[in-house]
DNA sequence: CATTATAATGATGTATACATCACTTGTCAA
DNA sequence: TTGACAAGTGATGTATACATCATTATAATG
């Protein structure tokens, strides 16, 4: 009886929430989308209750607004979420690498250093490594309002990147990791912190671009303007 | 028609979430207090449902702790929870009178750097005074993700504040905070952001002082370690 | 007297019924 | 044809009933 059922039971609301954010963030479901929450009932297998309870997290996240008597919109993206999500990154990631990274051991380091350096990656490999290196700080920092920090801004990037598909930048975003990583194995803190913002800028710029080369063509995704 | 009923109906779940938010950081509702759903709803005279949307909100918040089963635990504080949430303040204040003080016009410093120079104001206004210097700043990003870090640390400081009643500090605040709004009036950005940073490092060290000072008599509520 | 098992209690988790409000559609009249 | 009013539809807001689980107390047995 000690390890058979040792599988926490995700409560539904739990559930809820991780399936229905997994789906607004892969863009299963797309911005601007106007959801109601029987729809969401259905899709989610449960009762109004776990489900207002997932709405209700997501909208403190500014991934979806409540509409009353409406519905719940799934927040479009705009060229102004963006400058504001990455405003919040530019403060936090060098943030936390300047304060936090001496507390990561060198293993960890050169683990990462290791990784990108292969050019072997499948793109969802290359994600899941990038999310695991800014992950790595957060974690290091101990400190559970930067971990929710983190995790409302997370997954909006996570949503753009998805957008905008952008091939190209994998391999930069390796470099870039590289150069952080071994600045923190020098221990040169000033010098990581600077590294990491300028990922950061670069990041965003990439993003910026592809929007502007694309909003021609899908203008029902990225609106400069928040409607009502 | 137009200006008569423009006051929007809040909602109970809005309301519960507001009144229960301002008895936790009041103190009326003592850190450690193990609550259940049933007596709240009988607090905020309002039925589960909102009230349960507002113990969600809090949770998010980190205000409370939803222990299953078991019932909604007003989260202690804690000589820990002191250093994270000032290392949240850290970084953020300092950056964001850096990056978004040249936005508010010099007539708002001018009426602050007068209101800072005042000896006749109650200990209430102060808080209030002090609470808008800082809320301009965050207004003045126009960040919704900025308001949101904001809106998270900002009542569990007024509730130290509230704990530890500093009375002898208010003075040095209204010199510290006096400080920044002349060199944002400068223009001296670099400056303005090492004063606000000086003040929040002062206002941890006072609340950490009070803390050793008081702990041994309260220790149903400062306590060091989260239990379960 | 101690220990274990069982039943009762009380908490949240979940589902659903009812209330309220906004919007839409259809009909009637000018 | 157009406009206004009313009824119906469908959405969330709210309340409450039921399910599940943990804890505790009590009783029975060694």
């Amino acid at each position: 009886m000690s390890e058979t059922d040792q599988v926490p039971p995700k409560s539904l609301k739990q559930l809820a929430y991780e399936t229905l954010k997994e789906k607004i963030v892969s863009c299963e479901i797309l911005p601007g989308t106007l959801l109601t929450e029987d729809s969401l009932c259905d899709m989610l297998k449960a009762s109004r209750t776990p489900v207002r309870d997932a709405i209700s997290r997501l909208e403190q996240e500014h991934l979806v607004s409540i509409k009353p008597k409406k519905g719940i919109r799934v927040n479009r993206v705009s060229m102004n979420n963006i400058q504001e999500l990455f405003a919040v990154r530019v403060m936090f990631a060098p943030y936390i690498v300047r304060n936090y990274g001496n507390r990561i051991r060198d293993e960890v380091y050169t683990r990462f250093i290791q990784q990108f350096k292969r050019t072997d990656c499948t793109k969802e490999e290359l994600f899941q490594l990038d999310n695991e290196f800014h992950q790595t700080f957060v974690d290091a920092s101990g400190n559970r309002y930067i971990a929710s920090v983190y995790e409302m801004i997370k997954d909006q990037v996570v949503r753009y990147r998805i957008l905008s598909t952008a091939g190209n930048r994998l391999d930069t975003t390796q470099t870039e990791h590289h150069a952080i990583a071994t600045r923190c194995l020098c221990g040169d803190w000033d010098a990581a912190a600077e590294a990491m913002r300028v990922h950061i800028e670069n990041s965003k710029l990439a993003i910026i671009n592809y929007v502007i080369d694309t909003n021609r063509n899908a203008h029902n995704v990225f609106i400069e303007e928040e409607e009502e």
